[in-house]
DNA sequence: AACTATTTATAAGA
DNA sequence: TTCTTATAAATAGTT
């Protein structure tokens, strides 16, 4: 019956009978008058960032996270999913927004200690014997002095620990040693007060730790 | 000249006229159908949003903070003053709910690191042959193999270098060589052509290159 | 990105 | 506050 065109002269025709009502945004304008108003306005346009921010959520599968703080202080909040977590992958994304003044003193700290380790890196490797291209003669001469050192260290180092090792196990003989002689004593004279006293019965065992102490003498 | 029935009216036979276009919103359908359309409608969405929250700031003088995560994990903002200010607020309202997991994983990094670096300077300083207490005879044996395989492996990089910079040199001696036979026969052509063309003027310029001419030979 | 038909959102007014 | 209503905006589907 009515076409495009005939409504829009519709519009027009009343645009004239009825006054400016402007369901409008004159986002220029602050704060609205009246405090009333203003307040009317909070209440329904909160409402509906809320409602949007539901719909985006949902429709584009996405999140989505909405604070608001009243001009009275109260807290109106939307969140999909919850807040916490939007706020967690926030502070991951950025560097932690309240509080945290090392995070970049710490990165500094990091990149500095990744430095001090290529260079730690690269001349241990270098002790291997790795690695060695574009270095001059004299470079690789300092090297090999370097290594010439260490290697004699090491082997002092070898001697030592062997020589401490050998002491040690003397001293450990010598203990052996005296202990036995001491057993030895022990049933000597065992030996001799048992055969004084009574008959002969076990004869064999001298034998037994004499033997024992040809051992530990020959070492 | 219409009333507002009227006009209802004619929305309806529009309604028959063309087929559901829908400028609507039926939320409840997640994930609009195909990609497409669920990334233009993110985007439009999105900053419409945004917007929404804008105006609700400035009109009605609150305090507005909005964050998007995109389904491709892109950050997507708005905020009224500053988002630190919002969240710090947020922050203070709740119980500070949102974690700190960046400091903690920093902090695990950078011990890690530094752990690290403790074992590798370790095995520096041995290489070096200092610190080695402790050790076992077994284990200063292979760092004494390491050292020599270390040190003839330096040693034949050294002797790598010496080759290639004598051949280098050899190579020069001879390109000199060459250019100075070169230049002795240009110098003898000349003297003869000089000689047999005029009478005797500079005479002493012969002796001059023979000398160098012996030099060359020389090496 | 631009267009169109519709649905929503919203400022005023009651 | 809440409801109504005229109008501006937003938006899905097309092109």
């Amino acid at each position: 019956m009515f076409g495009v065109e005939e409504k829009k002269e519709i519009v027009k025709v009343e645009e004239k009978k009825k006054k400016k009502r402007m369901g409008s945004r004159d986002i220029e304008i602050e704060k609205t008058d009246n405090l009333i108003r203003r307040q009317v306005a909070f209440s329904e346009r909160r409402k509906s960032l809320f409602k949007k921010a539901k719909e985006l959520s949902i429709l584009c599968d996405v999140e989505v996270g909405v604070i608001v703080f009243s001009s009275t202080g109260k807290l109106y909040e939307f969140s999909r999913p919850s807040m916490e977590h939007i706020l967690s992958r926030y502070g991951a994304e950025q560097q932690q927004p309240n509080a945290q003044p090392p995070p970049q003193v710490v990165e500094l700290d990091t990149a500095i200690l990744q430095e001090e380790m290529a260079k730690l890196r690269s001349a241990y490797v270098r002790m291997t014997g790795k690695e060695l291209d574009g270095l001059q003669i004299k470079e690789l001469q300092d090297l090999e002095n370097q290594l010439s050192e260490a290697i004699l260290s090491v082997k002092g180092k070898k001697e030592q620990v062997l020589v401490e090792q050998l002491e040690k196990s003397r001293l450990q003989e010598q203990m052996a040693m005296a202990e036995i002689e001491d057993l030895r004593k022990q049933l000597e004279e065992i030996k001799n007060k048992t055969k004084s006293e009574l008959g002969s019965s076990s004869s064999d065992h001298g034998s037994k730790y004499r033997s024992l102490r040809m051992r530990a003498s020959n070492c």
